[in-house]
DNA sequence: CGTTGGCACTCGGTAGAATCGAGTGCTAAC
DNA sequence: GTTAGCACTCGATTCTACCGAGTGCCAACG
């Protein structure tokens, strides 16, 4: 009926795209339809609300926002998102505040990895009031730099492998043999020697020794370690802030939808290969109906990844509703991902 | 104006007690205010409506039920959950599904403690349907059984701790020394011979050996596990099934409460303490006002100790709405709590 | 031709009135 | 002590009227 197609990349003319600007920030801060007059009003640019009105009938027809039912105001359509994201939110914005909580968390940070990247999401969650998720790094590619073996009770033996990167995997492994002291150091020792700068996820047969029961444990324990790669093969996944959905439940359709995203988020290797999905396409936000799980239509994913001495490690990002400040929230997710590779890339 | 106080332990005579019961199930089951009709109707105690409207009567006045508004059906008060579950839950009740669930689940368990018990909240919550805790034994009582010092890069040496309990501890040490690997080796086989068998949380001073790089290094780690222990105090908190709290809000008052609650679940160190309370007292089942946390005035917390070798290790448990199956959450807790305890016993 | 003021129209949101019905308390009879 | 009958209460639901922000359209203007 309209006039061609809305998809091509359109560009907007100069007051139509303050027009839309106007319709999202004005949006993103009230949750109510914008109205033409409120645009000419408390906007500085000089034109009447009529002006506005016909603008804004082309911004509809070309699908950057839309009215929630007739002679309503507009609000913006994840079309008028994606244009919003992609030119008006080239310097990310951050509040002092904010800025300072993230300088003061990373300058005083210090413990394990582990706990450091929970932490990392509670702050991320704390300084952009959405959801936080905060990726690690990858376990696969760590080496081995150590690997010993503790026999906790007769017949139960602990397996312990301390990995390049500061990561410990560890396996409790039961045995048809109740060794000594002396068998399990020997097998460890000769675990160690043989593995020592291995990467975990390719670790190779032990050979025989002469000792059957040395190498039973031996070979158990490489199956136990196989086991943690195959069974755990995606980077660990941190979430923090959870809450935040369902109090930003006014932005979401029903309570049902915060339901199935906190169903969602317990999914870690859903999450972690969702996340590595978009990063892998070059995305750093995801808006609305851009998400392909259906659970996430109204929901913005604000992804950053972070480096650690110049490679690719791990991503931080944030889930929250489409109607959010993606100016502040982007810079945040930057921010938060840029310190956290300095601080891996210092202490690591 | 009535007679004496509500607050002794008065003991129902047979048919209030019936009633009282028919209240309380049928408003778990249908959220909605019961009348004295459906009680009279449905149950098999032979009386009439007006006959149990009576009893009623009386019940409110003791503080088991209460009613929403002036003459609407009556819901059952934190008073009446209370006599419920202390006269009306003795054999736990769980359904044949859930039963093998939880079953299947502990046949075929094994990994690490960690996902182990991660993974157990998740099962507690899908059998329960709704929020479970899992406490993890406390690591304090654990002793050392073995300690391996790793150089991950020039000045930066991993410690990791192997505890009897099968748990490791680890921290990332930063030194000003550099030191070469058979002077760390030094170091920590001098740290596995002085630590071995000792308590992780008293660990004694390393004595000077006459290297100052080492010592400076046994220090170190000394310090660095000092400081877990002080950090991390607690035992390890898992929680699964979070969605189930915002699923069940309707049974709360706002959805705010619901963003309380899930809040209050990530501070670990305030819901680890409220469970060692309770259990402290010899409390299983905490229900609505009997909880000092505010956040929890509309919930209950349905609580079972588990053991290992005969010993107290921790605690699972429920978080769910006042208005809840307790006996098949009661069940299902305790089925839980024995096969986890049954389990961790064999493996550990 | 783009811009503007004017104007009839739309439609969600709110308030008030009317109605419904499950459930109660009370009383009198059994 | 139990029961039937009855007047009454009060949340929930429905309906109506009304308000007002906002639109689309048109005619006038620079």
């Amino acid at each position: 009926m309209g006039p061609m197609g809305s998809t091509e990349p359109m560009d907007l003319d100069e007051r139509k795209a303050a027009i839309l600007r106007a319709v999202v920030e004005e949006y993103v801060e009230t949750a109510e339809p914008v109205g033409s007059q409120r645009v000419a009003g408390s906007r500085k640019l000089g034109v009447s609300s009529a002006t506005v009105r016909n603008d804004m009938t082309v911004l509809e027809r070309e699908g950057y926002i839309t009215q929630p039912y007739t002679s309503a105001g507009r609000i913006p359509t994840d079309l008028g998102y994606r244009y919003f994201v992609d030119h008006f939110t080239s310097e990310g914005a951050l509040r002092i505040a904010q800025r300072r909580a993230v300088a003061e968390f990373f300058e005083s940070a210090h413990r394990a990895l582990e706990d450091l990247l929970h932490e990392t999401s509670q702050l991320l969650s704390r300084v952009t009031d959405h959801t936080a998720m905060v990726v690690g790094p990858q376990p696969e590619v760590a080496q081995v730099r150590g690997v010993q073996l503790v026999t906790l009770h007769p017949g139960v033996v602990l397996a312990v492998a301390v990995l390049s990167n500061g990561a410990v995997e560890k396996y409790t492994l039961e045995l048809p043999d109740v060794l000594d002291e002396a068998q399990v150091g020997a097998a460890a020792s000769a675990l160690e020697g043989l593995w020592n700068g291995c990467a975990f996820n390719e670790l190779c047969e032990p050979p025989p020794s002469g000792d059957d029961a040395i190498d039973r444990l031996a070979r158990a324990v490489r199956g136990a370690f196989g086991e943690l790669v195959a069974e755990r093969p995606m980077e660990m996944l941190y979430v923090g802030g959870t809450s935040r959905i369902v109090a930003e439940h006014e932005s979401f359709a029903t309570a049902e939808s915060a339901t199935h995203l906190l169903e969602l988020l317990e999914h870690q290797v859903v999450v972690v290969s969702l996340v590595r999905n978009l990063l892998d396409q070059g995305v750093n936000v995801s808006i609305g109906s851009e998400n392909e799980i259906e659970e996430l239509r109204d929901c913005a994913i604000v992804l950053a990844p972070y480096r650690v001495e110049g490679e690719f490690a791990g991503t931080v990002g944030v889930l929250g509703p489409t109607r959010m400040d993606y100016r502040r929230t982007i810079g945040a997710v930057a921010a938060v991902s840029q310190q956290l590779g300095r601080l891996l890339t210092r202490v690591d």
